[in-house]
DNA sequence: AACGTAGACCAACAGGTGTTGACAGTCCAG
DNA sequence: CTGGACTGTCAACACCTGTTGGTCTACGTT
């Protein structure tokens, strides 16, 4: 883990402090908030000195960048069967947050910073949308329903990832995914009301 | 709106000053969120010294629970037809959400702060679980079927007013009524998938 | 008319913030 | 073995934060 010197992108000694730092930045992002968590904070945490952060993400809004850094990945889901593509959206959507503390930190920033907020966005500009289209709808009804789905999920997350609602967290997943899914469904392929 | 010393609860003489702050608060609180919303930003917003307001709300805690206190009030819902209930309770919270400004406040805070968290989570406590129960769920059923209709009336505030995502801006208010109504609808009546 | 009191202002405090620069130790290439 | 680049440490800067106490003004009551 330190000698090697011929690595693709020429790994450095300092990936290990490097790491250390970002995993403290994403865990204070997450507890925090953007304002809340310190550069002194995060370096606390990580046993380094808050100059190293700077050195090395260059300020406070480089290192949240690196620390949320993150992909969505809808999978080719116009191969799903037709009829499944709400569940398989909310299952999908799920794992992604309960594998991703980040998405949480990033809600928690968004909320405030325009920036934040625009990356959120570009899930729905980038993949929601296209997918309504993959469906068959000219595009203002695309725009309309990726963001009904959106704010779909993006509530259930909020309720119970962000805000942690007893009621919300309390619900289990296939029970979600049984009252969400054809919500979803409903929202991509039900004719317009 | 100087002289008059005798009203119910001693109309004091600084009581437009209060109003002043107030004012600026909210507006303050709402646009930037609890930690870049200063007390001496709000000050010079009322065009007022910053330690009038400490005088009059204690501390920035104090002031925030003023700015925001607001009531939901659900009214006797009860009394509509049970087949529209999910079409008037999202027509009721798209009333609430654009006269009140201090709900996005309330978000952008809660979000970080457990305390306005709880505050929004009393919503879903006293008033969403008692209508699901009067809807003839038991217990465990309306506290998972009111969660869900939190999580989508929340979903849509937070893509249309506090991230504002063009895509749900864009949505028309008797639109999303069409689109959500029958989901709330079916989180209150239908049986459980 | 004189007094007590509440309203408003000013200056300052103590602490925390992001950020910077100079200095010492460590590693590898020549 | 010697240079130079990289990693890390320490102390400090300039600024902004919430909050406090003292002081002057103006009103309402007696």
């Amino acid at each position: 883990m330190t000698g090697t010197t011929e690595n693709q992108q020429a790994a450095r000694r300092s990936d290990a402090t490097r790491a250390t730092i970002l995993d403290a930045a994403r865990e204070r992002f997450l507890a925090d908030g953007y304002e809340k968590a310190t550069i002194r904070a995060i370096a606390r945490d990580a046993k380094i000195d808050p100059s190293m952060v700077m050195r090395y993400y260059g300020n406070k809004a480089g290192l949240f960048a690196a620390a949320v850094a993150i992909d969505p990945g809808l999978p080719g889901l116009s191969l799903e069967p037709r009829e499944e593509i709400g569940r398989t959206l909310v299952r999908h959507f799920l794992t992604l947050w309960e594998e991703n503390g980040e998405l949480t930190a990033l809600m928690r920033v968004g909320v405030t910073d325009p920036a934040a907020a625009d990356r959120m966005q570009s899930v729905l500009r980038e993949q929601m949308i296209p997918l309504a289209r993959r469906l068959g709808h000219e595009p203002e009804q695309a725009q309309a329903r990726a963001a009904l789905c959106v704010s779909t999920v993006l509530g259930l997350a909020l309720t119970r990832y962000v805000l942690r609602f007893p009621a919300s967290v309390a619900l289990g997943r296939e029970e979600i995914v049984d009252w969400l899914g054809p919500t979803v469904q409903r929202y991509l392929t039900a004719p317009t009301p």
